[in-house]
DNA sequence: CGAATAAAGTTGCACCTACAACTATTGGCG
DNA sequence: CGCCAATAGTTGTAGGTGCAACTTTATTCG
């Protein structure tokens, strides 16, 4: 079967998106790591757990809403727990499954390096971006999340991911 | 000074693409991994050799292709000249340089794994969108690229990205 | 009820990447 | 010419991620 190669608008598109998502998690990492000592997966998920309800998650719900495997976020777990941020217990309910909880001090993290990132976001992104483009990569993203994660296993909905300031 | 946060559009749109950043390099580097034995971003190192002149590059001016730093590509041409597929040698005219070219094994590898690579470029990306979002993701991704590699030293120009097929 | 299967996590290992430190060479400039 | 800053690249190390193997608990079904 033949080979169906990009057209010159389609090679363009693609290869400025492959440059974006080559450069784009260093501008994030590197803001986070500078700033609050996170990387940008770990900042997520602390985020993630802050505006869930009593700040808890079971971890195969946290994994779907940040787009981890389970080991992945096993070993991301293991280290914000190690620094204070998380911490897990066994789910009464369910004996196999563990909760992940955010600690005051992992709250109290989120609340400082939540502005820094929104400022690191707006700058990088949405504010170079006019308000018709941004409309527009809200449906180019989610027809390719279609493509890529077609029931949405990974996400659940779509929701909020700023942390709530209380 | 006070936070702007995000308001709903913005969120939307940054929260999907954010989804995207996460999951799309997945997806591209486990079918090279499975086809061919590559992750996406050595894939594109190779790529890149094989449109050049000699299908040679100095390290910096591949780098700069690739929207790498050097000592990642460093360690990646290690990796691709232990596999056989790239080969490195001093630069005479600048005792400085190291110029990195692709073997005769490596142009193969990357013929014969590019077919694979753009037919999951297309199911996950390119055929997910109507000619109309094509061309904004083009206009979005300029848009932010010019944030975040404002003189555009990371990329010299934007030129082909699959291999010539002599 | 009991065995088989599936689900939830964890762990180990190999590879990838960032960052800092280091070597070697070039180019400017007094 | 000779010193000093800048450029080109490599290396070491620490931390992040994918994959496969493994343990434990729940669920299904004969």
């Amino acid at each position: 079967m033949d080979t169906e190669w990009l057209d010159q608008e389609e090679l363009t598109a693609w290869v400025r998106l492959a440059a974006v998502l080559e450069l784009l998690p260093g501008v994030l990492d590197s803001q986070l790591r500078r700033d609050a000592g996170l990387t940008h997966f770990q900042y997520y998920v602390l985020a993630m757990l802050s505006e869930a309800p009593e700040r808890t998650l079971r971890m195969t719900a946290l994994a779907a809403q940040t787009h981890a495997t389970l080991p992945r976020l096993s070993h991301v777990a293991q280290r914000l727990e190690d620094l204070g941020l998380v911490e897990r217990f066994p789910c009464p309910q369910d004996a196999r499954a563990t909760n992940i909880r955010l600690t005051p001090t992992g709250w109290q993290k989120v609340q400082d390096s939540a502005p820094g990132h929104v400022a690191n976001v707006r700058q990088h992104v949405i504010d170079a971006l006019t308000p018709e483009q941004i409309s527009a990569l809200t449906g180019i993203t989610d027809a390719i999340l279609h493509r890529i994660d077609p029931d949405a296993s990974m996400s659940a909905t779509y929701r909020r991911y700023d942390p709530v300031v209380s």
